[in-house]
This record gives C-alpha cells, sequence and structure tokens, in this order.
DNA sequence: TGTACATCAGTGAACGCGCGTTCACTGATGTAC
DNA sequence: TGTACATCAGTGAACGCGCGTTCACTGATGTAC
C-alpha cells in the first residue's frame, strides 16, 4: 500500500521525466537543463534535487525511458501479426522504430545521435532497455533460419566467427554467423535509413515519398536476411 | 598578388577554424563557443567578430569544413583503384568513409548525428559539399549498371519512380529506379554502420573485429548493389 | 484521541561560472597625393 | 621621399542572460507512544 507522500512523490518524479522530455524536444540534450525544468515544475530549483541528484541522472532517466517506449513498441508491433509471416514481422518491427523516431525525433536524437559531451550513459542501467530491439531482430532471425531462410553473403572471417560465438553464448540465440552478420546489417541499416530521415540527410526536398522509399529499403534488408524466399 | 594583411587575416580565419575543429572535439557542437575560440587564439572576445559574424556562422564553417575534407578523402580514395573493379571502388570508397569518421568522431558527429538545436545549416553553403559521397556512389552505379551488374530488388513503386525521374534529371546520372534505390540503401547503411561505430551503439565490447564486421556488412551491401555478379 | 518528535518537500539566497553580442576606443598598417 | 588620411585588427568594459550545485531554513505531513 503507497502512502500519499509516496504517490505525491512518484507523481512529482513522473512530472519531472516528462517536462524533461519536453526539454529534449525544444533543446536537445546538451541543452537540457534542472532549472528549465524547475521551472516548468513551479518550484524552485534547487527542489529537484530532492528527486534527482544531478543532471547527469535526469539524462540517464530520460535514456532509460526513451528506450523503454522504443523497445515497448517495437515489441508490441511485432507481437501484433502472424508468427508465421516473418516478412511481416519484420516489416511491422521496421516500421513501427520508423514511426517511433519520427513521432519522438528528439529522444530518438538521444539514442541514437552524437553523443553528448561530458555525459556517459551508466552501462548497468542502459543496456537491459538499450537492447530490445536488436534482440527482437535476432529472435526474428533465428526463427527464419529455423524456417528454412538463408541470409545471403560470404562465409565469415575467423574474427568475426569468434565475435559470432561469445555472441550467442551471451543471449542464447541459434543463429548461424551468416544470419547474425545479416541481422546487424539489418539493424544498422533500419536505424541508418530512420536517421538520415529523422535528421534531414536526405536534403529538405529529394524524396517525396519516404514512406514508400523506406519500404523499398526495408524489402532490400528482408532480402538480405533471406525472408523473401523460405526454403 | 596577396598584401601581407591579407596574408595575415587568411592566416587568423584558418586558425579560428583549427580552433573551432579542436573544441567541437571537446565540448561538442553544442558546446562551441566564439569566447572560448577567442581565448584559445589568445584575443580578446569581440576580436573574433572581426572574422565570423556569428557563433552559427563559425558552426556553418565547420560544417563545410568537414564535408569538404570527407568528400575529398572518399573521392580520392576511391580514384585510387582500378576503374574496372567496382566491387573494389565501393569498398575503397566505404573503407575511407569509415576511417575518415573514426579518426574524427566530433565532426563526424556534427555531419551525421543528431541536429544542433536552434542552429540549420544553411543549404546554400552545405548542399555542394555535403553531396559529394552520394554523387560519387551514384557515378558508380551508373558505372556499375553499364557493366551489366543487377541490383537486387523488386520493381519500384510509383512514388518512388516519380523521385526517381526528378532526382535523374537533376543529376544527370542514368541509373534505373532499382539501382538508385539499392544506392540510396548502401549510402544509409554505410553510414548506419559507421554511425553505430563511431556512436558506441554497439555496445562496450559486444565485437571485438569492428573492422571485419564492416567488411562483412560492405559485402552484403555490395550484393544488394549486385556488384559481386557482373553480367 | 492527543501529544512529542521525526521525516521530508520545498524555499531563498548565494557561490562561481560561462555565454553571445555591442560599442566606443587605440594604434598600427596601408594608400593617395 | 614625405605627409595626410583611411582602413582595419584588436581592446576592454559592459549588457543581460543562464547554468549546476550547496546550504541553512520553514512548515507541513506522518509516526510512536
Amino acid at each position: 500500500m503507497s502512502t500519499p507522500r509516496e504517490r505525491a512523490r512518484a507523481q512529482t518524479l513522473a512530472d519531472i521525466t516528462r517536462l524533461g522530455r519536453e526539454h529534449l524536444v525544444t533543446y536537445g540534450a546538451a541543452g537540457l537543463s534542472l532549472r528549465a525544468v524547475a521551472r516548468d515544475l513551479g518550484v524552485v530549483s534547487s527542489a529537484v534535487y530532492r528527486y534527482v541528484p544531478s543532471r547527469d541522472d535526469l539524462l540517464t532517466l530520460l535514456v532509460v525511458d526513451a528506450y523503454t517506449e522504443l523497445g515497448a513498441t517495437v515489441e508490441a508491433a511485432e507481437a501484433a501479426v502472424d508468427r508465421q509471416d516473418l516478412l511481416l514481422r519484420w516489416e511491422a518491427l521496421a516500421g513501427a522504430a520508423r514511426t517511433w523516431a519520427l513521432d519522438q525525433p528528439a529522444r530518438y536524437g538521444l539514442l541514437f545521435g552524437s553523443p553528448v559531451p561530458g555525459y556517459a550513459a551508466p552501462a548497468e542501467q542502459t543496456t537491459g532497455p538499450g537492447t530490445r530491439v536488436i534482440m527482437l531482430l535476432l529472435t526474428l532471425a533465428a526463427d527464419a533460419e529455423a524456417a528454412g531462410c538463408r541470409p545471403s553473403g560470404r562465409a565469415a572471417p575467423p574474427a568475426v566467427t569468434a565475435d559470432a560465438d561469445r555472441i550467442r553464448a551471451e543471449i542464447g540465440c541459434p543463429v548461424s554467423d551468416q544470419m547474425l552478420v545479416a541481422a546487424v546489417l539489418a539493424w544498422v541499416g533500419l536505424f541508418g535509413a530512420v536517421s538520415f530521415e529523422v535528421f534531414g540527410q536526405y536534403g529538405r526536398d529529394t524524396f517525396g515519398a519516404p514512406a514508400q522509399l523506406f519500404a523499398e529499403i526495408v524489402d532490400r534488408l528482408a532480402g538480405v536476411l533471406g525472408l523473401s524466399a523460405p526454403g
């Protein structure tokens, strides 16, 4: 049972997180300021220190918050489609990531943009939520191989094989070396495409139909994963 | 003929650019400060305004500077290999981009990271230098198609075809719709992979052999471009 | 049920810091006659 | 070659701003007897 004080405290912490998110939108990660959050919260700046030990901890809070929401969104979208349709699962995963990023460009930038100078996200807190998308993608890759899909590409060199062995042991996901490389390409290709779109790398009006272009890219990456032609 | 005063002026402007680059490394784009540059230049802060109209203009200077160096580096690497060996040209292009980015993470972040809040690079100045890599890649793609290479993937939908028509007209590069999509994937895949490595998205020690992993990714992207199997 | 004490949210002032930009100025370097 | 004037790099003070963090404090909420 929670006391009124506990509830008020949780509410205020939630408000701080929400305001932090909003400030991220306007001022970016480097411009995130405890004083500004305190102002919007209607409270004197030192009061925020009752809830958050420092500016960097607020940033960590927001990183975890963003990774968690992205992960949950992508997982939900992928889980909502037919398990047997591997191509559709990949498309759902990719599309959900893109949609979330376009809806939340500042939070996306916090996760996938340039690192904030002077700040390093503590691995203990961010690793879990930060790996949900790639874990989901590896599960999908394993299912695909089990269903007879074969990724494209040559055999991996020894150095990559060694990494692959370690990663398989860590995550317990039965994928071949080649599928692992293909999954990493799908991962970086997906977020590369999303980053170009969100960060405006494509140029102001080079592509009139970015959603269709994205679908084409996702289709080619499905080919790399071997999803189009199940054996 | 340049006067001593002109030479001194050019030298000081070059010093400001160099110091700006160095500050980028330590403090990031959002932390770039005219006062700090003036301090390092050994001059009072207002003196810098003789050379640069404002902080944002210094940022633009650095963006153009970085795009220009990246473009020149990649072009030189690609030009140094056998014209007939299309796969090698792609590998040289990709490898040079990665090396430059790893050597210059802060400048790379300025170009390909999250946008600096409150700053928008003026298109007139950055478009030229900013498109050198993709232009080079499209030239390579056109050469590949001329040599009989066929990219993987289905036919593009009408919306993408329309964009492709416009882009072909703008750049005068004879590539098919499918090759254009493949080139865009190669482009975003390349910079996605580089960004993950430079920005630390892979995790602290997930991959012991990032160079080999990158080579594998580049190889798969070559497959998408159809470079491995010339007809 | 009532009193004494502990907890804790929030205050307000202060510390020392850095920032972009403007402005009137000094003094050296260049130019025209 | 010498003088008068124009150009322009750099100075120093100021404007008004925001930041993270500490600290002694007030006063309300909760708890133990």
